[in-house]
RNA sequence: UCCUCAGUAGCUCAAUGGCAGAGCAUUCGGCUGUUAACCGAAGGGUUGUAGGUUCGAGUCCUACCUGAGGAGCCA
């Protein structure tokens, strides 16, 4: 323990991000050189803590010479605890600079191994092996900082709503789908597999208590390299007893909404760090446009024969990604489409009543070509159309038993959704790859750090 | 799995088949308001790997390795 004149003496601790409540007051920050700009007898260190960075300066004549040497000595991100005053100032990035009186150096950097990543451009993939330090840049930290605050957001919204939280396994004894590939461990003799989705057990768990949703990572064995996915990323899936397709796109519609407020009103700051358009983002306001997977397909169309689309879509397919950054381009909102034909959707999606061809499914695309970042259904409730569908899909009868349960006891009309968390981070931050969007993203080639 | 592109100093990149270069970073020196500061100097290289063509290969050819982003698939 500290003695406790230290604790007397000492300035008062604060943060960087809220450091205008002491103006005019010396302070302690904790935190880590950022970089170090010389003139002269004049030093400008910059400090960050985790929260933001501020300017520090030192004339050689404000402080005694082994300080003065101490701060010049100073390499970049050497851990430190600086005391001084802070002032308001016109010139400063944040609005206020710290007249620096002592640093305490808890760490000095040795100049023969220096930081890897200095303030200049690098490569994704020198960064990428360096992520463990690359999250302390501030675009990086902003970053993750509206990632915490959008994953607040959803659970709020759903705690608010009435949803609880329930955490369906991770270890699962087969595909939930089938469609995608799993990875495989080893599970005391038995071959078992990392989710995929936790959609199945949420249905159960709807069916116990009503809504419900879960919040957790999710795995994909896909060999895709794209901007848009990971082999790794978090999902948050709702799941509504009694509701169906409508209830669930003024669910999507309304959550979607309230996320972006949310990181508007909260995260400000961490979004001009990145520099991202936030008039893009105050229009996210429900309702948004729904579209017939029909009408999309003839939007397509459209634009296959203006020359604005490379390729003619084929009638029943999927969109391609292409085809959904087409269809966002069109509105300056998320677009829900619905309605797909069903043969190109999953197995457990309810017909539509009006015509069985469709399934009571929807996407929602965000805007600015970020393509899909919602898939929801109503699901399938009778018994037979469930069992005739996996037997349909060459499923293992056997391994669904539980799941065809469901409509054995007390089956009622259920929908849900998921969002990735991951894609949702990108849209709203406006980044160009989902690498950036979580602290570690495990992608095809990456598993280090 | 397929297509395309890339690999040269710690980092970002130059170099017509003819001496291996610059900026940043690091070290030293200069500068009392710098904003990825600036000015001067120094150190720093098995050009991804293996083979081939050539008087001569960072550059041309073949194979492989690694990475990137696009397709497919998906959130």
């Amino acid at each position: 323990m500290a003695n406790e004149t230290e604790t007397v003496t000492n300035p008062p601790l604060a943060t960087i991000a809220r450091i205008g409540e002491h103006e005019g007051n010396t302070v302690t920050l904790r935190g880590w050189l950022y970089n170090q700009r010389a003139s002269g007898k004049l030093l400008f260190p910059i400090f960050r803590d985790g929260s933001g960075t501020i300017q520090g300066i030192v004339p050689k004549a404000a402080v005694s010479e082994e300080v003065f040497e101490r701060i010049k000595g100073l390499t970049q991100e050497s851990s430190v605890i600086v005391t001084g005053k802070v002032r308001a100032d016109q010139r400063a990035p944040g609005g206020y600079e710290l007249d620096v009186e002592n640093v305490e150096v808890l760490q000095r950097v040795p100049e023969d191994a220096p930081y890897p990543i200095s303030l200049k451009e690098h490569g994704t993939d020198f960064l990428m092996e360096h992520r463990h330090l690359w999250i302390r840049s501030p675009r990086q930290s902003a970053i993750l900082r509206i990632r915490a605050e959008i994953i607040k957001a959803a659970r709020d919204f759903l705690d608010d709503k009435g949803f609880l939280l329930t955490d369906p396994p991770i270890l699962t004894p087969a595909a939930c789908e089938g469609t995608s590939t799993l990875f495989p461990v080893e599970y005391f003799g038995d071959e078992a597999f990392l989710t995929q989705s936790g959609q199945l057990y949420i249905e159960s768990t709807a069916l116990a208590l009503g809504k419900v949703y879960s919040f957790g990572p999710t795995f994909r064995a896909e060999k895709s390299k794209t901007r848009r996915h990971l082999t790794e990323f978090w999902m948050v899936e709702p799941e509504w007893a009694f509701a169906n397709l409508d209830d669930l796109m003024g669910l999507a519609e309304q959550f979607i909404s309230f996320i972006v407020q949310r990181v508007l009103t909260r995260r400000a700051a961490d979004l001009q760090v990145i520099g991202r358009d936030i008039s893009k983002l105050e229009t996210i306001q429900a309702p948004f446009p729904r579209l017939r997977y029909d009408d999309a397909v003839q939007l397509l169309n459209e634009a296959h024969a203006k020359g604005l689309l490379e390729h003619p879509f084929e009638y029943g397919n999927d969109f391609g990604s292409p085809d959904e950054t087409y269809i966002s381009s069109q509105f300056d909102r998320p677009v829900m489409v619905h309605r797909y034909p069903a043969d190109v959707k999953a197995f457990y999606m309810e017909p539509d009543p009006d015509n069985p061809k469709y399934a009571l499914c929807v996407d929602v695309l965000a805007p600015e070509g970020y393509g899909e970042i919602i898939g929801g259904s109503q699901r399938i409730s009778s018994y037979e159309l469930l069992k005739q569908r996996i037997e349909d899909h060459h499923l293992p009868l056997e391994a669904f038993q539980w799941y065809l349960d469901l409509r054995r006891y007390g089956s009622v009309p259920h929908s849900g959704f998921g969002m990735g968390i991951e894609r949702a981070v990108a849209w709203i931050c406006g980044l160009d790859h989902v690498r950036e969007t979580i602290p570690f993203a495990r992608t095809l080639n990456r598993m280090y750090p």
